[in-house]
This record gives structure tokens, sequence and C-alpha cells, in this order.
DNA sequence: CGATCCTTTGATATGTTTCAAGCTTAGTGG
DNA sequence: CCACTAAGCTTGAAACATATCAAAGGATCG
């Protein structure tokens, strides 16, 4: 039993580098029965016909959130990584309005909307840590919006790395300006509202300017204050207000 | 007393567009305490640099939550209406990474974070009910990320007016297929992420085709099916799984 | 009755897409 | 171990949607 509870850590982190958990939520949390799921890369995790009383906590690997037009293009939502929370809407409306597609081979804890519900049941507070996370998922896609709505496809790009950097840095995955980052172009372009061409070039011009570099889905970040400069990042939608500025973006 | 507390009325419709509320919680939200405010056009009622522990509630007129980015454009994320919630982010975080501006002239209800604090105490509940309409501004911004990345200016627009039809409708606001909207050509451009120029030529477009009219600000729908062809529109991240669908897009 | 804000229109410029093809790489089976 | 395949990356040329610039025409309001 503790070999396979200490597998939800990531969540706890998750949760607190937005809210903060007591030591009862805290075990509470890493107590919750689930059912660990492994599934291959390309595979659905949540598809909208389907509805279903569950949601998972990613526990390695990634995953992305997406949404398919009905002339076959699609769009990236968000790409949700280690200690994401899925399917909460899908627990509570019984339906989602989106897709969710493994990027990679994926680890994810299965949880059974009964057992989300007991445990909000005997921690109330967790409904608001809930909602906190919830709140911070949506500073994320409104960040998104202005992505796409206002910036060139340069900065769109050097948005999207700043961003993951600044996510995996608070799950504590990047080592040396390193992190894993498995998208192909097609993917970013479907993130960014571009094509797969014009990522390419551009992904191209920010390598050549040593901004970044891409070892075949590791991203090293060459250049922080350059990025973040191309990308218009301003870390403060991520960041709770209190909380130290990430190093490179101050 | 009685006078002051219908005014939450159209919360409470709001909130009952995605969950139920028994009759105690529906009684709690029309007694919550709150100061009624009123706003001139253009007027800022949060900004990022003040926070505060406050939220509110509109009871008449309408406002946009909006970023600004350093060259000085802007993007609008979402417009608010009569029932929408504002500033819970603020409450729980002290503060919020977008600033929200009146588009008219606007009343407000002015809920402090104590009273909103000793309403969720009182009835726990809530705070899933909070979850809940958190959730579903989530996928109205979600479908906007889909909007400004993967649709062309034309169905963008004609998305925007296809979902505000809907709102203002779930708000029992729209008379014989006419609503308020009033937006400038400039708020379209900011909001769809088109400059207004080009926002003019496609209004004028979806009017010659007899899509929609607009009479300085109040929208008519001419053709529901056709305007949700154009738009791509799809009215299920508005509606809860169960409901009849809205009249026109069945 | 001027002033201001919003809308409309035209001409030109530009960023991004589209199409099409060749190239690399990693994986697979003979 | 090599040949084959599929997936992803790269490149170039042409087409297109939208932006930019500029100016004029309405509407609204003090």
């Amino acid at each position: 039993m503790t070999t396979r509870v200490s597998l939800l850590q990531p969540l706890v982190r998750r949760l607190e580098t937005h809210s903060s958990l007591s030591a009862a939520e805290r075990d509470a949390i890493l107590a919750l029965p689930f059912q660990q799921s492994n599934h291959r890369s390309c595979a659905h995790l949540f598809r909208t016909e389907e509805p279903g009383q569950r949601c998972c906590v990613i526990l390695d690997g990634y995953a992305a959130r997406y949404k398919v037009l009905r002339d076959g293009s699609r769009q990236i939502l968000n790409v949700l990584m280690q200690g994401d929370l899925l399917g909460v809407q899908r627990c509570l409306f019984g339906r989602a309005d989106h897709e969710v597609e493994t990027l990679t081979k994926c680890t994810v804890a299965v949880v059974t909307a009964a057992h989300l519900e007991a445990l909000l049941s005997a921690h109330p507070t967790l409904t608001r840590i809930l909602l906190s996370d919830t709140l911070y998922e949506g500073a994320i896609q409104r960040e998104w919006i202005v992505n796409v709505g206002r910036r060139d496809a340069t900065a769109r790009i050097a948005h999207l790395l700043c961003e993951m950097a600044l996510r995996h840095d608070q799950q504590g995955l990047i080592k040396r300006e390193r992190f894993s980052l498995p998208l192909t172009q097609a993917h970013i372009a479907d993130f960014s509202g571009l094509t797969s061409v014009h990522v390419n070039r551009v992904l191209r011009a920010l390598t050549d300017e040593r901004l970044v570099s891409n070892d075949n889905g590791r991203i090293t970040i060459n250049d922080w204050t350059g990025l973040a400069r191309t990308g218009g990042f301003d870390p403060g939608y991520l960041t709770p207000a209190d909380e130290a500025q990430f190093r490179g973006f101050n």
C-alpha cells in the first residue's frame, strides 16, 4: 500500500504550487485509492462520446487536451504533464467538452468519482483546493488565448517554451535549464494555431539565435532572458503572488 | 432588504444553468450581503495592480476581462454579462492575472471576501457549485482558444455571435432572436484577435448574407442555422449534458 | 455646432498557409 | 545486418488572408 500511495506525490506537489495543504489533507490525498494504468503513446485518455465517472492524475508522461473541428483540423488546448489532474469536469458534469490523448507513454492513476467524492466529503476544504487548481488552469488557458490571439508565430512558440519550462520547474523536473518536451512540430502547430511548416521555420530561427536548443524532445534553454523577451512571457499568471520569481525572469 | 436581496437573482439563474441549487442554498445566496455599485462605461472593475478582497456579480450591463501586452495591443478574454461572477480568483489568491473593464454603464453587487467566506462555510456544497461555475467558464475559454487558434475571421465572429446569443438565452435575455451586444468593432477585434478594419469587412459580409443584423448594439439573428454553420458553433460546451438543445442548433 | 468616437472604404504590405518534394531518422522484418 | 517503411523534419515557390496605413463619412453628445 505504501508504495502505491507515494505515487500520488506529484499531485500533492502540483496542488502545493498554488495552495497550502494541511498534513491531514496531504495524507488523505496520498491515501486516495486509485488504479494505476499504463497507456501507449497516442492513446485516448478521455473521449467526449464516452462519459465516465472517473478522473485521473498523470504520474508519468505527457498528454494533451484538444478539440477537433469539423474540417478535421485540431486545436490543442493544453499540454498535460506529471501532477496534472484530469476529468474533474467529467466527474461533476458527467461529460466534458474536449478530448485527452497521450503524447508519450503515460502512467496515470485512475480515481473513481466515488472515491473523489469520499475524499471531498471527509475533507471539505479540499473542494476549495480543487477550485484553486481549476482557477490556476483557467489562468493558463487565458494566457493561451492571448498567445494565439495577439502574438506572432515566433512569440507564440517562445512563450510556449517558457511556460513549459516554468511548469517543469514547479514540478522539480528541470535540471540545468533542461527539460523534456516530447512534442512534434505538428503538435506545436496544433497547439499554437500555426502550420507545422511554419513551426519548423520559427523553431529553426529560435535555435539559430541560440535561445534554445532541441535534442530530440529534450529542450535546453540557452538564454532565459532572451527567450522570455521574444515570447513576451510574464510568469505572473503561473505563480502565487508572494512567490519568489523564477530565476531568469526577474 | 427584500428589494436588495432579489437583485442577486441573476446570479442564481446563472448558477442554475449548470448546477441545481437546493432551496436553502438559493435563499442563502439571495441573502448574501452586498453593496450595490454603479460604474460608467469604460471604467475599471478590477485591476491587477490593486489586489482586493472582494468579488462582484454583474447585475446589469456588460464588462470584459482582458490583458494588455507590452506593445500596447490588448486581448479580450471574455465578455461578461448579467449574472457573471467576477473576482473569485482574487478572493482566493489575493491577485488575478487579468483586468476587468466595463463596456457599458454597469450595476454590480460587490461582495467582500469575508461574506463570501461566510456563505461557503455555512453551505459547504456551494463551494462545489462555485467549482462548477469555474469549470463552465473554463469551457468557454477553451472554446475561445479554438476560435482564435483555428477558425478564420468570418467563423470567429459568427461564433462569437452564436455564443453570446446562447448565453443571453440562458439568462432569459433574448427576445425574438434579438439581444443586446454593446461591442464596438474595436472590441470585437480585440476579442477575436483581428483588426477593427477587418472586423468591419467581415461584419458587413455577415449582414450582407442576411445571417445577422446589427442595429446599434442590438443584434438580431436572422438565420440561426446559417450562422452556426459559418461559425462552426456547437453549443455542447455551454449546456449541461441532459439539457434540451437550444432552438436552432439541433 | 464643433468635437469625438465609431464606422467605412481603398491601396498596399506582410506573415502565414498551401502545395510539393526531398531529406533524416528510427523502427521492422527478412 | 541490410533494405524497407513510416514518421517526422526541412526547404522552396506561389497563393492568400489579414494587417497596415490613410482618409473620409456618420453618429452622438455636450
